[in-house]
DNA sequence: ACATATTTAAAACATGCGTTTAATTTAAAC
DNA sequence: GTTTAAATTAAACGCATGTTTTAAATATGT
């Protein structure tokens, strides 16, 4: 495995597990074992760094959520439910990366989205724009009650859930576990979640 | 006003804007026109001015929060439409503590879940537990079909929902008057949000 | 008024950060 | 085998952070 691999993969644990901010260049040349100076060298600089974590999940798993959103054509009647179901496969496709792909996955983008906002949304829109209009036009054939305002509002209520279910999953899991008896994986998690946000966005409008 | 309400106040605002960790002492001092020295002085450390910070708005929530609830008990029927309704006055008296006291608070919420997860919970879980219990038995009540482990899961994703929206508010608001035409107040981000987790909470468990 | 706490002030401290530099080692090309 | 490029290393740089120290100013109590 090369220098660059190493600190890629130690970067996204790290980063995974702590945030972007929280995580120091040295913590992940140490656990790369590598040298500091390496990160600079290959990647030029920290944000680089993590812009290239990103981009090797989303790379993937954006055309693959492209192709499936693309299935749905065979249904005459398009559920929200049968939209969100489509992130299932890609999703779980992110093992190929590494072994917590999938939640890896998803703590990410959480961090990302509440550390640096505005840097990954226009990232993940210019790249991948027509993708995320795929979605919304799905969406709205399958809720055509609601109003494309009303569609952004929980389309985001929905981000939210799911990035912080992620973000927070270690914590609940245990909680879970000791206060119910219940036993739950992480990458199980949106299967609890689908039916909550499949619920909250075919609810009728506000009132 | 004393040194001591001068940094509550600064860094009641620059961490709602910020988040905590990226809100330094200087910056609050000089925001708040004191030395730097005092926060140490006062409070002892930037952990113990975090803590102030919050215990402030859960001090007066949390027992409005209280009262709220209990007034469901003139309900024949509760649905969680109207156990979430019991939100909308304690935030909005929030106004009492600062202007923009209702937002600061679910802001400071979901930056202090996401960045010290486990010593806020405990803090408001020792603290304020009887106030979180009596809100899971009225959603119990509401839904008695979910278990109270999927009653508890899904909680946690209203809880996301609800700080990424506040957190992310000012870019949505943003996105929502650029692209809807839209004018949405931070407050009344609410409205949106109370029909969809409401709709989520109510939906048909996973299949 | 004086003596005693309490509060403010300026400066320095220790630490950790991302980045850069310069030297050395390793690999590739001819 | 020599030369040239690429990669690795150790050390230092500049900066920002939370905290502590020491001294001066202010308020408090008798």
């Amino acid at each position: 495995m090369t220098t660059k691999d190493k600190i890629v993969n130690a970067a996204e644990a790290l980063f995974a597990e702590h945030g972007f901010e929280q995580t120091s260049l040295r913590q992940i040349t140490s656990e790369a074992g590598v040298n500091l100076a390496s990160v600079n060298y290959h990647f030029g600089s920290k944000k680089a760094l993590i812009q290239a974590v990103m981009a090797r999940y989303l790379s993937r798993f954006m055309p693959a959520l492209a192709r499936q959103l693309q299935s749905l054509e065979n249904y005459q009647q398009v559920t929200s439910r049968a939209v969100f179901d489509c992130f299932r496969q890609p999703l779980m496709a992110l093992t190929d990366v590494s072994r917590q792909g999938p939640a890896n996955f998803l703590r990410l983008l959480g961090f990302a989205y509440s550390e640096i906002q505005g840097h990954l949304r226009k990232y993940t829109m210019t790249e991948f724009g027509t993708v995320i209009e795929q979605l919304l036009q799905w969406l709205h054939r399958a809720n055509p009650q609601l109003s494309d305002a009303e569609l952004f509002w929980r389309l985001h209520f929905i981000l939210g859930a799911t990035v912080f279910a992620q973000v927070s999953s270690q914590a609940l899991i245990e909680i879970a576990a000791a206060d119910f008896d219940e036993q739950v994986d992480p990458e199980h998690i949106i299967d609890k979640l689908i039916p909550f946000i499949a619920g909250g966005l075919d609810s009728s409008a506000a009132g």
